[in-house]
DNA sequence: TCTGGGGTCCTAGGACCC
DNA sequence: TCTGGGGTCCTAGGACCC
């Protein structure tokens, strides 16, 4: 355990309803609404205004519409909270390189990785850093608010954050975690939600002082191994998880939930399909691909079903994952109605065989992916549309966003590519193998 | 017409291999 | 011949988080 309150935790107040009102000054001072536009949509963010008439997140928008009608309700511009959020992280790297974003509006800081940090023994230090840290904020997202926590862990800033919220900072003084914590109720603790509030409920265990009291095999019991073992520790202000800046990605998954249940077979083939190609299509941008396909299915009485299946080698194909996912479907019962259907792709690899762009070019293997790093020599931004691609790639690029060609052989071309999503995915080579594309040598572009 | 979308992690059972 | 591991992979479902 730190002794130090190092581990800083920032949540920006409000924040897609706060983006909004920034940028539509009609809708300063007024209840903003983002989600539950449409029939079966809920509510994603509530500003202030409208959480004193009792709306709240995941609530449904026709509850969100009967509690405050006269909320303007939005359907959400992601674009814009991704360039805050974009904003907001970068104010956070430049005080330390150990920032672990959680979602677009919440993120880790570790001070003790700083480059310059405060005095980590000085709270007043610490605090006056954390200020300007929000003052920043605040300056680069044209006046957004954030609420701070700062304590000896992940757990305990995480609940500072919330203590003066929203606009807020509070700093948990080291050894003073526990009797902060104790007269808490349990479902402070992350990873307890309903499920597990209710079973710790009828063992007469309320708070995290309850939590305390009870033997590490009683509390197995109760909620399983791994999920005990970590309450053992959290209740007692135990928290050693380290901030994590880079989390590796596991799975790539696309859903939609439809106005009306849907029962036409046909169609609902077609929607999957529809769904596989932008899962295909992202993992493209991000030079990923992966070995197991899942569908999800939610049946007209909300039930759900997932049926999975392991491919061979793994792929980035629309076809692959279209053949695969309707496949999977053809096996259920859909004759009551769905009303969502999703895909979803896990297992995944940083490389790519066989059929990298078989999509694209009429789904002939012309290149194949012969390694996953290589040197790096100096990046060139990649021919548009039209340009020095030979034929058939431009199509690759207007496909997987922008990216740089970071070096190129006889029959080789090592490709960096990014997208606005995600920024700069791995570097990577492949062989081209179609005679009709090589010997080929990409031009250096201006920007 | 209660109940989004994009994720992560865990559990449990069965198959399969050594 | 019988019994019994352990480890890994796969599948389905559930809980949780923002």
């Amino acid at each position: 355990m730190r002794t130090q309150a190092s581990i800083l935790h920032l949540d920006l107040d409000a924040f897609f309803a706060s983006v909004e009102q920034r940028d539509k000054p009609s809708l300063r001072g007024k209840p903003v609404i983002v989600g539950g536009t449409g029939g079966r949509g809920v509510v994603a963010t509530a500003s202030y205004e409208a959480r004193v008439f009792g709306v709240r997140s995941a609530m449904s928008g026709r509850e969100a519409r009967a509690r405050c009608g006269h909320a303007a309700f939005l359907s959400g511009r992601f674009y814009a909270y991704r360039e805050a959020s974009n904003a907001v992280m970068a104010v956070l790297r430049s005080a330390s390189p150990a920032v672990e974003p959680l979602s677009l509006d919440e993120a880790f800081v570790d001070l003790a990785q700083s480059e310059n940090p405060p005095d980590l023994d000085d709270l007043d230090d610490i605090t006056r850093f954390a200020e300007e840290l929000r003052q920043r904020v605040s300056e680069v997202t044209g006046g957004l608010t954030a609420s701070v926590g700062l304590g000896t862990s992940k757990f305990i800033a995480k609940i500072a954050s919330e203590l003066n919220k929203p606009d807020g900072l509070t700093l948990v003084a080291p050894g003073t975690e526990q009797e902060l914590l104790r007269p808490m109720r349990a479902s402070v603790i992350p990873g307890v939600g309903p499920a597990t509030t209710e079973r710790l409920r009828r063992a007469g265990l309320h708070t995290v002082a309850d939590l305390e009291s009870v033997s590490l095999e009683e509390l197995i019991g109760l909620v399983g191994k791994a999920h005990g073992a970590s309450l053992h520790e959290l209740c007692r202000a135990r928290d050693d998880r380290p901030v994590l800046a880079e989390r590796e990605t596991k799975s790539v998954s696309v859903e939609g939930t439809y106005e009306t249940d849907l029962t036409d077979r046909r169609l609902m083939q077609g929607l999957l399909s529809k769904q596989a190609g932008e899962v295909a299509a992202r993992l493209r941008a991000n030079g990923f691909s992966g070995r197991t396909v899942t569908i999800k299915v939610r049946l007209h009485d909300f039930t759900t079903i997932s049926r999975s299946s392991t491919l061979d080698s793994p792929t980035d194909s629309t076809s692959a994952i279209a053949r695969t996912a309707t496949g999977l479907l053809a096996d259920l019962d859909t004759s009551g109605g769905v009303r969502l259907l999703g895909v979803g792709v896990s297992g995944l690899a940083d490389w790519i065989q066989d059929d990298l762009f078989g999509d694209l070019v009429g789904d002939t293997d012309t290149t194949t992916a012969i390694s996953s790093d290589a040197a790096a020599p100096t990046p060139i931004e990649l021919p548009r549309r039209g340009g020095a691609w030979p034929p058939g790639m431009d199509v690759v690029h207007s496909e997987m966003g922008r990216g740089w060609v970071w070096g190129s052989g006889r029959d080789v071309v090592t490709v960096r590519f990014e997208t606005a999503d995600t920024g700069p995915g791995p570097v990577r080579s492949y062989a081209i193998s179609d005679p009709a594309l090589t010997p080929w040598k990409p031009e250096p572009t201006t920007e």
